[in-house]
DNA sequence: GTATGTGAATAGATTCACAGCT
DNA sequence: AGCTGTGAATCTATTCACATAC
């Protein structure tokens, strides 16, 4: 991880938490609950209520003792760590069955991050228009990203083409990348990637699923 | 985490890990390649080579000092371990945007995971065909389960409909649920479930793209 | 010479437990 | 009495470094 040292460091596992606990929070604050213990927030974001209280240390958040957090606080606090409340246009590589889904998906906007153009190598896809953005050749990325003043990818292209997607957004100055692309990527260590891997998911449940049925399943490969 | 103790236990960092070797010695399976050595592996995993050593050793897979890991060997060990060659069958609760998405994602089958069945509360998509197969009435995920003999479960439903959804799919006797709805969901200690948290993802890549850029827009100073 | 396998060192995250404030 | 804030203890994971084997 890089070290900047502008704003002080906050511990990855935490950050990592923080939207959980936003979306906790929105929901108190919706039902006009005011004030918040660890206990019960722990509770909601599903975590250890020390971990919460030692989390929440980190941002400067202070409660009060023998009260709790107070929710509009919390809300703001965590809301500038996490980025201010500015808006981050994102650009989408790839316009396939995921790359759409992702487009559409409502949750991007909620939480500041507009779908703000689309790209793809296909010309069958380019020209068309999903969900309100028409899709523009992949080599003219750069331009998208100007235009829209987006400031995170996401990549939604095959495994094969995952690598160039990657190198064309950070070419274009793009300094956050998401890939869905099931492929390990190379990018310089100014740019910030995450994984999110579908597959993966399920091969990890699998793994448990296979010890809980302890099933020794005898096929091709001799052990 | 849930731990039973029949088979020997690996650290879940590991766990996660393997799928991603996986993935790298099927390339290499793929170009011809016999013979890997830590050092490559790890390069093809974006991980330190003493790492892939140590993970390996968990799962007793052995190497030739001198020579490296034997590709076939490794790649049969690995799926194994990932609950054998066997296929799982997934069930989908939720057919909007992403559960329609996910049902036509091809890594899933290539995986073992064939998506065997699709479920949804909305009588408008009940009854529509999705990537070949019927939507049926989320009131029918027991029969659904059942005839497809679905051992996994994924929630693409909104986030307010998550915790009956996965209810549902307990009750139906699914034991391993990739859930993608934004919300924290509780489950009996003897269900494995993963959180796919797509919105929480971007707030985190926020978290350091505000601390690249550092504080809020106060513009470049000195230059 | 080259690469594994692993004990020891380090780093990171979680949980405990309790002092201190309201 | 109740809940925060945090040092200390614990647990987990990563990395180093080198003896060991081919």
């Amino acid at each position: 991880m890089s070290e900047v040292g502008t704003i002080e460091s906050i511990p990855d596992a935490t950050v990592a938490r923080l939207p959980v606990y936003l979306r906790g929070l929105l929901e108190l604050a919706d039902t006009g609950v005011e004030m918040v213990s660890s206990v019960s927030l722990a509770e909601l974001a599903g975590v250890n209520a020390a971990n919460v209280r030692k989390d929440l240390s980190y941002l400067h958040a202070h409660g009060t003792r023998g009260v709790g957090y107070e929710v509009g606080h919390l809300l703001a606090e965590i809301r500038v760590v996490l980025g201010g409340s500015r808006s981050s246009p994102v650009v989408i590589v790839g316009v396939g069955n995921l790359g759409r889904a992702l487009s559409r998906y409502d949750g991007f906007l909620a939480g500041g991050f507009p779908i703000a153009g689309l790209v793809d190598a296909d010309p069958m896809v380019v020209g068309r228009k999903v969900a309100g953005t028409v899709v523009r050749p992949v080599g003219e990325l750069a331009d998208v990203v100007a235009q829209t003043e987006a400031t995170v990818g996401i990549v939604a292209t095959p495994a094969n083409a995952a690598q160039e997607a990657v190198d064309r957004l950070v070419q274009a100055g793009i300094r956050s990348i998401l890939n869905f692309a099931p492929a390990v990527v190379a990018v310089p260590n100014f740019v910030d990637i995450r994984q999110v891997d579908l597959a993966t998911e399920l091969q990890i449940l699998g793994y448990h699923q296979h010890r809980r049925t302890g099933d020794s399943d005898t096929s091709l490969v001799s052990g």
